[in-house]
DNA sequence: AAAAAAC
């Protein structure tokens, strides 16, 4: 299972997820506390409106922009870093929980942006780190840190692009938050059998358009909200429907509101919405060369025509069944059309995409993460946040595009194969080009990220299977990123 | 295209 030997240092702390053995499923948990009063009565629905006008704080905010390169240029800059949780004066019920998730160190997002989230006055924040550094450790951090738990009323929202996210993001809030007594966390996803039932846990985390929902319907008090986090930010300010559906939900919250970014990527076009809907935030950012990860290893295949696709993913199935892998589609059809093929040809597979029911995808998940399921294929659903450890191998059988189908899309190709190398592991992201757009494509991103792919040589089918078979191997050993780059070129 | 809400 998870071997959490030999792993250096500063990688064990950013882990993300619950333990082993510690479904996500399990945590969410309510109380049924009375609401007494109408939860719209105080909200500001003025003022707090989207571009140029978000909802402000104190005057007396500490305004801090933080470039992480000028941080790792001067390692000891004394401005707002550490190096231990103790550090950060939490409660030793938080401390407890955080011990028991194994951390031991503060990741390096962790370490600057946690003393500017637990400022007081509570202050904005956007932060931007690589995938798997911790950063849903963060936010869940702040959050717990200023709940009140004698106060039964929601205090803390956060949302998540997906139903699979949200869900994930509870386990760990709820895991982080063990020892807090008193301490109540529910998801609000779409779930037909609660009907008109109030959320009334302390901790909200949920997707969109239910959270505005549930607002609108006065089934979630939020008088008492002084949290908002938007989990990967980029992708829920920019897409139209999930834009307006975050910034509804904003002007239902109450104005003294802590509003809180996080995501890997904040491509230009989101970067000044999200500075409008999270106004005089501190930032810590990263330029798009430095969101690589060095543990993964980006490989793409030249295959002759676009029939040969489902054969060349069939000489896959052995080496994805290694460890975990996923296998991303562009539609929810191919999505189906590959899990049928795979399943009548033999192979073990599952499939999850937006198509199924919501007590389907909790299953479907469930089973991958808890390894029943070892090959898991889907759509954009899963490209973002979710963290399994045990994905050593993402493949990319279409390559990412925008909603033309002709642009590249090099954010959601990032977040792809961000589902492996989590925390200092290293995995790899084999990509299929299968003609001259797809491979303008791919190198689109290549370019667009500064970074190097490694073709296969299909010739040699024995030395492909063999260097990733290396891969996965180093992958549960925990050999450095260097030895393993001279494994794949051969130490040129 | 995918995702995210159903009154």
């Amino acid at each position: 299972m998870a071997s959490t030997e030999a792993t250096p240092a500063q990688e064990t702390p950013a882990q993300e997820t619950p333990a082993a053995g510690t479904p996500a499923q399990e945590m969410p948990h309510e109380t049924s506390a009375e609401k007494t009063h109408d939860p719209l009565e105080e909200a500001q629905v003025d003022g707090a409106g989207p571009p140029g006008n978000g909802a402000p704080l104190a005057d007396t905010q500490f305004k801090v922009e933080v470039k992480l390169a000028d941080l790792q240029a001067d390692p000891n800059n004394p401005l707002f870093s550490v190096k231990s949780f103790e550090e950060l004066q939490l409660s030793e019920e938080l401390l407890k929980g955080i011990r028991h998730m194994n951390f031991r160190q503060p990741s390096k997002v962790q370490e600057k942006a946690l003393p500017l989230l637990l400022m007081n006055p509570p202050t904005n924040m956007i932060a931007q780190s690589q995938s798997g550094t911790g950063k849903t450790a963060a936010f869940s951090l702040n959050i717990l840190s200023r709940i009140d738990t004698s106060n039964p009323e929601p205090q803390a929202l956060a949302l998540a692009p997906s139903r699979e996210l949200a869900r994930q993001i509870l386990g760990v809030i709820t895991h982080m938050g063990q020892f807090m007594n008193g301490l109540t966390t529910t998801a609000v996803i779409p779930d037909p059998s609660r009907r008109g039932q109030p959320f009334n846990a302390q901790v909200l985390v949920g997707t969109p358009g239910t959270v505005q929902d549930m607002l609108r319907r006065r089934l979630i008090n939020s008088k008492h909200i002084k949290i908002l986090v938007l989990d990967e930010a980029d992708n829920m300010l920019d897409q139209q429907g999930m834009g307006d559906q975050c910034t509804r939900v904003k002007q239902l919250l109450p104005r003294d509101l802590q509003i809180v970014l996080f995501s890997a990527t904040f491509p230009p076009n989101v970067i000044a919405y999200a500075q409008r809907f999270a106004p005089s935030s501190n930032t810590l950012t990263l330029a798009h060369e430095e969101l690589t990860i060095e543990g993964i290893k980006q490989l793409y295949i030249d295959i002759d025509k676009d029939h040969d696709k489902y054969a060349t993913l069939l000489k896959f199935y052995g080496l994805m069944t290694q460890a975990s892998s996923i296998i991303f589609v562009r539609t929810r059809r191919t999505a189906e059309e590959l899990e049928k093929r795979m399943v009548a040809e033999g192979h073990k597979v599952a499939q999850l995409s937006g198509a199924l029911e919501g007590p389907d995808r909790d299953r479907i998940i469930d089973q991958f993460r808890s390894g029943e399921a070892k090959v898991l294929i889907t759509t954009n659903v899963l490209a973002r946040g979710i963290d399994v450890e045990s994905v050593t191998m993402v493949i990319n059988y279409d390559v990412p595009t925008m909603a033309n189908n002709i642009d590249a899309d090099p954010e959601t190709y990032l977040h792809r194969i961000g589902r492996t190398g989590r925390f200092g592991r290293v995995g790899v992201a084999l990509t299929f080009v299968h003609n001259k757009t797809s491979w303008q494509q791919l190198h689109a991103i290549a370019t667009y990220f500064k970074t190097e792919m490694y073709p296969i040589d299909t010739s040699d089918w024995d030395a492909v299977e063999e260097t990733i078979q290396n891969i996965i191997k180093s992958s549960r050993a925990g050999k450095s990123t260097k030895e393993m780059t001279e494994m794949i070129t051969g130490g040129r």
